[in-house]
DNA sequence: AGAAACCATTGATAGTCATCAAGAAAAAAG
DNA sequence: CTTTTTTCTTGATGACTATCAATGGTTTCT
């Protein structure tokens, strides 16, 4: 066993991300404006609110108070669809969790915990209302909707289109290693959090075509997988069996 | 043949989009600052450009000046993909082309006209240079963009997670009505402006599946379809068969 | 530590959908 | 209007993947 699993296991500290890698960064530091600095940010951000492992964050239709990001752990999206909850998305330390929500009255989906997990929280209407005062926080918050837009577009050109399960599989892990990448972790060696069912669910597959396939993409070369620790053996391989360049060398 | 149809044909003039139903209106109409009403948009839109059936709006990687808007007609958007170009979207009239290229440099797909269309163009530039001094456009382009990542998320929650071809193309038409209730256009009755190989390469399906699909869907009185035009029997059974509530009753 | 619950894995079978092939229909071009 | 090209449609076949069933392993709870 590696130190860095036995670190997982024992918990002495969690391992919370840098604020300067987190997507919230750019509303949680502070502004200036002429030759005032204001930190108001400081005050309306609650950071590292802990959570149990499976508790529920928010719940679909929840009004919609504040938005998170995440400091240490990750979570699962479901919505409900057709009489049950499937897994809409997953997150990551440094990735906010429903931005939609700015601009929507209630979440769009629920959010889980996947582990024990620590989250910084701000409010939607203090956050509101400061941007419309201050350009420059206004300007902050544009950016971050944008990324967030890029973001979930370049998963979406990853995931449609004609390609099958073996390639869906591949790219996914591509995709958890571009977002962990940018987040300053490491991404070529990380853990899978969430169970193959919950995968399988987002992916649109079974779990057992799954288990089977990152099999076969161990056999391949491609990668090495046991358990919930996964390790790419190489991002160009992988980027080049999956036919998108995320990650640059 | 309806007269509808007939003027589709025989093209007298194009079925322009009403401009407070465009996405792009927030930025294409006089802003008020305290007693003060500017209307520079107007300076900075170039209206109803003529762009020809089979044409390139712009291509990927392309530089990105303007930001579009489909003011008539349609259009398709593909991405290179290991060595072929595949069909990541559609656009119809109201619709914005890539907001995406606000933030980025370049564009990150290609545009296609599918029949002649009229687009709406708007120098990126300036618009930011305009956002950067003025509050309320800044706040209106921020309503913009939030839109846009609002849309791509629902489509991708209809997309995503474990459905079959038969729910997916029902999916896909659900979308597209949503999106032409949206533009103020009849949303029972509309044309596929499509061939039916870009609905497969969109959909990562065969075109023959997508053909067996669409009839068995009309099987089941679900849909009217004949060559190009189509027509949903029944919004709400549609959408209990997809399962998910997109419009509302 | 032991029990219970959950999760991962493997094999066998059946259903769905891609592929190939061939022809009909529609649209575009001359 | 006729030719040419593109698109649409149908049938037959095979590959891929979901489903079912059974078991072993891991984690959680008491």
């Amino acid at each position: 066993m590696s130190s860095d699993e036995q670190k997982i296991l024992t918990k002495p500290e969690p391992d919370y991300i840098a604020c300067d890698k987190c997507h919230l960064s750019p509303l949680c530091s502070p502004v200036t404006v002429g030759a005032h600095a204001y930190d108001f940010t400081g005050k309306m951000v609650n950071r590292r609110h802990y959570f149990k492992r499976g508790e529920m964050i928010f719940k679909q239709g929840d009004k919609a108070e504040l938005i998170f990001a995440i400091s240490a752990g990750s979570l699962k999206l479901t919505a409900h669809v057709k009489d049950n909850d499937r897994v809409i998305d997953f997150r990551i330390p440094g990735e906010l969790i429903d931005v939609c929500s700015l601009n929507e009255g209630s979440y769009a989906y629920s959010a889980q915990a996947l582990e024990d997990i620590y989250l910084c929280e701000i409010g939607k209407e203090t956050l509101n209302d400061i941007a419309s005062q201050i350009p420059e926080v206004q300007g902050r918050l544009m950016k971050v909707v944008s990324q967030e837009l890029i973001n979930i577009q370049k998963s979406s050109m990853l995931m449609h289109g004609n390609i099958n399960s073996e390639e869906k599989i591949a790219a996914f892990i591509l995709n958890l290693a571009w977002r962990y990448k940018n987040s300053g972790y490491s991404y070529t060696r990380f853990k899978l959090s969430m169970t193959r069912t919950d995968i399988a669910d987002f992916l649109g597959l079974s779990k057992e075509t799954v288990i089977r396939l990152f099999k076969k993409l161990q056999n391949s070369k491609l990668i090495q997988i046991e358990g919930k620790s996964i390790r790419i053996n190489s991002v160009d391989a992988l980027q080049h069996f999956v036919g998108i360049k995320l990650i640059s060398s």
